[in-house]
DNA sequence: GTAGTTGCAAATCATTTGCGTGTCG
DNA sequence: CGACACGCAAATGATTTGCAACTAC
């Protein structure tokens, strides 16, 4: 039984700190729920998340935190479709996505192997490799 | 020196009507600049190019067409971020894209071996690929 | 104290849509 | 002729921003 206890910085309240950002208190609280949300939200539900901590919050900040929590390389913005964008906790090793177009669930994987498979394609065109993506749309296999 | 000629159909043109799609002015107007355009405009680009034909189309129509030729196959949707959609004329196979990070050119080349390689992948997290993308942010190695 | 932050509502921007008119098949 | 396409302008939906009040450092 963890305590999550207010006291305590998160995970990206530290980041946010070493990165020499003002911490308000919706920051913070934003701050939290990214640390505690393990999968792809998009502003709305972060705001939604956010407000279940603290209902003194605005979408408009939101919108602001993530913006710049992204320029400071703390968070990843991603496009899978449906209109809104989506971000994630940027982590330290490459991984993919394949996202499920019947649920819009993104499942995530990694693989060394095709990282080096893919600096190798880049090497072949005359280039170094900075940063890849690749993301996979499919079906769930029925068994019927 | 090759002519245009109106009479012609344009590649596009001809998919449309295989398609089965009913061929208006402004139709084959954008299946005409789309099938000249080896690049990836947006839908403004495509209106500017389409409007240099034929003053007598909209941004509606050319956001309509350019939808109703996506659900069709006829055409791929890209974010290439930017904010705006970029389309391209879809090709036979797969291919991908390395980003010049430097200049912002786009360089597209295939690997029909990659591509088995990742409806594997698919496969053996339970899904069936539909479409996938690979995109490549690199740098151009240097010899001094 | 002061630069940076917030909430709110209005503004933007890309894209979509309702409607009356026009046109392909 | 009848279903569908068009232009226009208004509507939408996500995201941004101006402004006056507030807060971290």
């Amino acid at each position: 039984m963890t305590r999550e206890n207010k006291d305590i910085l998160s995970h990206i309240e530290r980041l946010c700190i070493e990165k020499g950002l003002k911490m308000t208190g919706q920051r913070r609280v934003i701050a939290r729920v990214l640390s505690q949300s393990h999968d792809h939200p998009d502003v709305e539900e972060l705001y939604r998340r956010a407000s279940r901590l603290d209902d003194n919050i605005s979408v408009a900040t939101v919108y602001r935190t993530v913006r710049l929590l992204e320029e400071k390389g703390i968070l990843e913005k991603h496009d899978f479709g449906g209109g809104r964008a989506r971000y994630e906790v940027t982590e330290q090793g490459t991984h993919y996505h394949l996202i499920d177009v019947d649920t819009g669930k993104v499942i995530e994987f990694e693989d060394p192997e095709h990282v080096k498979l893919v600096q190798q394609m880049a090497k072949k065109l005359g280039f170094d490799l900075l940063q890849h993506r690749l993301e996979l749309f499919a079906r769930r296999i029925q068994e019927k």
